[in-house]
DNA sequence: TTGTAGGCGTTATCAG
DNA sequence: CTGATAACGCCTACAA
């Protein structure tokens, strides 16, 4: 019962046209006479009869299909990608296009498995730890790619869809300050991510613009991205008077709360925290939260948040005006985020 | 400076052999002389060489690829399905095939889009909406398939990867009766949704087998999967004395939390609640959780977990084996849940 | 407006 | 063990 799929050839002969008029239908180029164009469309519908992306692409070089490579560690599995995948998709989908998800595994060979196999028509790059060797690849073989997220790579101006973590960080901070806050702790900055040097660069630009010292002792580094730190340096700021604490990252905040719990400090009567909601999280670290606040059900923690469906959507946009038509374009866009720091009225 | 890519005729003339040859080692098929051999990977290696995936499909008929079809009502975007992805591409990658995603909308033509284009091997479906006619297609047509969650189908056997909901819920509700409960509010059934049938059947079992009346009054029943149900519900059952619920979803459980925050209910100490943590939640939501415990800080909520990266890889592994070998095989496999009553030591 | 010929890069088949 | 040849299904380029 499983007819093999018809091909153009028997599309054509049954319309008794010839393929290429066939596929002139099909991908609506060229003219062809109102009449022939109907003969083929009931042809096509009587044979069942669906185009075959593979030989298209063989022959066409071109697949239609858009690779997404996640680096990740792994140990992570930030689900902020997803919904920037979402948007990607969204996209990608509009123009026709198909999306192929790859996870970059170290030491593999980029090359090969996801660009020199003829599958992909171009590639976006996501992840906390994207090589820039494979950017710099990319772009020296001229492969249409987006990067998600700011890098700074000498001589080399990529792709990109930069998030605005300075003007974030900086609003985030500033709002602290308006709010009477001199001494503000920032938990952290992970060591070799630019991304972090960025969030730091606003915190740091809130105190200038204020006429403040931004004293670097308040400023948590940690080794490693993505790295457990521990609360330990929480502590001793904490000891050092800081109550107030921006946090570049939901693994901070578990720090922050883990310390809190234990010293049994409360949200924001002991402790004010302003944190980047990167992702989303598990009720078993909701848990950790509860208790931990001194107000009614109605506080919220001022907080940065970032549109990913809409930053997936941005980077689909920009590779695909990359992929379809190759005059001189932006190799930028920038998306700036959100600062929420009171309850939304309902 | 973009070499065209190389091909697997001028690896043959480089090592004066023919494409076949250069084929077969590549492919590590039929007898290759060891000398042959190594000419052919040398060559290889100066041409820079990559194996062009897409004529491959054309020529073998199998491109290497499996399909992820989400049906999602967009309203959601569940990042559930994330882990479940990725999954699914750790067991891909291990036997060499990619993965295309591709999200499903209301009304599309499913098999031109996804299958008959020839793009893929075969397809895993997941999500709440699922098509069962997409089903009987891919059933019909013969072409591997496997969907994620058990779905009911008149006169047909899926492969499936089947969720135990009804263990879970069962040992779930068996562990408050067990503590003393007996007026057990059931949050809430999705009518048409089949795994919350089963979710219904577990709670309703764990009455049975301990010779206890299921009152018919404490389940809530909602219409439209997803739907926000509002607390209107939970109120009534608690108005009628219930201070204990097994929620089937994160969407069940925040409206439990509505409920409670306005009325400054504490958890456990006024309401008690078992979980079905289904999904990741954003920091907003951990805030309405926020001070409505009355426990310190460990406290955790009974809460039944599926291990989703789990789920997907062996959704990857019955597609695989299908795919691979046609032979006959088991349809479907069974995952169990976790049901996790008290704060692991740490 | 329509048709013909050739090729995209690989594998299958069959012959040596 | 190795090679020539014919597909695979479609599109590009050119011709009618």
């Amino acid at each position: 019962m499983k007819r093999e799929p018809a091909n153009i050839k028997q599309v054509a002969e049954k319309a008794g046209v010839s393929m290429m008029t066939v596929s002139r239908v099909i991908n609506d180029s060229g003219k062809v006479a109102q009449e022939t164009r109907e003969k083929v469309l009931k042809a096509i519908k009587e044979c069942h009869y669906y185009p075959n992306s593979i030989a298209r692409g063989l022959a066409s070089n071109k697949t239609n299909i858009i690779g997404i490579v996640i680096y990740d560690s792994g140990r992570l599995r930030h689900n902020m990608f997803y919904e920037m995948i979402n948007g990607i998709e969204r996209i990608a989908s509009e123009f026709g296009y198909n999306i192929m998800l790859f996870s970059y595994r170290e030491g593999e060979d980029y090359s090969e498995r996801i660009v020199e196999s003829g599958l992909i028509d171009g590639v976006i790059l996501m992840g906390i730890t994207i090589n820039y060797e494979d950017i710099r690849y990319l772009e020296k073989i001229g492969f249409p790619y987006v990067v998600i997220g700011k890098r700074n790579i000498d001589d080399l101006n990529p792709y990109t869809v930069v998030l605005d973590y300075e003007e974030a960080f900086q609003r985030a901070t500033q709002f602290l300050i308006d709010s009477g806050e001199r001494k503000i702790g920032f938990a952290g900055v992970a060591r070799g991510f630019d991304p972090d040097l960025d969030k730091l660069t606003g915190y740091q630009e809130a105190f200038n613009h204020s006429g403040l010292f931004c004293d670097p002792e308040n400023i948590i580094y940690f080794d490693g991205i993505g790295n457990k730190k521990g609360y330990g340096d929480i502590a001793r700021l904490y000891e050092r008077g800081v109550r107030t604490f921006v946090l570049t990252d939901c693994g901070r905040m578990r720090e922050t709360l883990e310390f809190a719990s234990i010293h049994k400090l409360c949200i924001p009567g002991d402790l004010k925290i302003c944190i980047f909601n990167d992702e989303k999280m598990d009720i078993s670290d909701i848990l950790r939260l509860a208790s931990l606040t001194d107000r009614g059900g109605g506080y919220m923690v001022p907080q940065i948040e970032m549109n990913r469906f809409n930053v997936g959507q941005e980077a689909g946009k920009l590779l695909l005006a990359r992929i379809e038509n190759k005059k001189d374009m932006c190799r930028t866009v920038k998306v700036s985020l959100d600062f929420i720091y009171e309850a939304p009225a309902e």
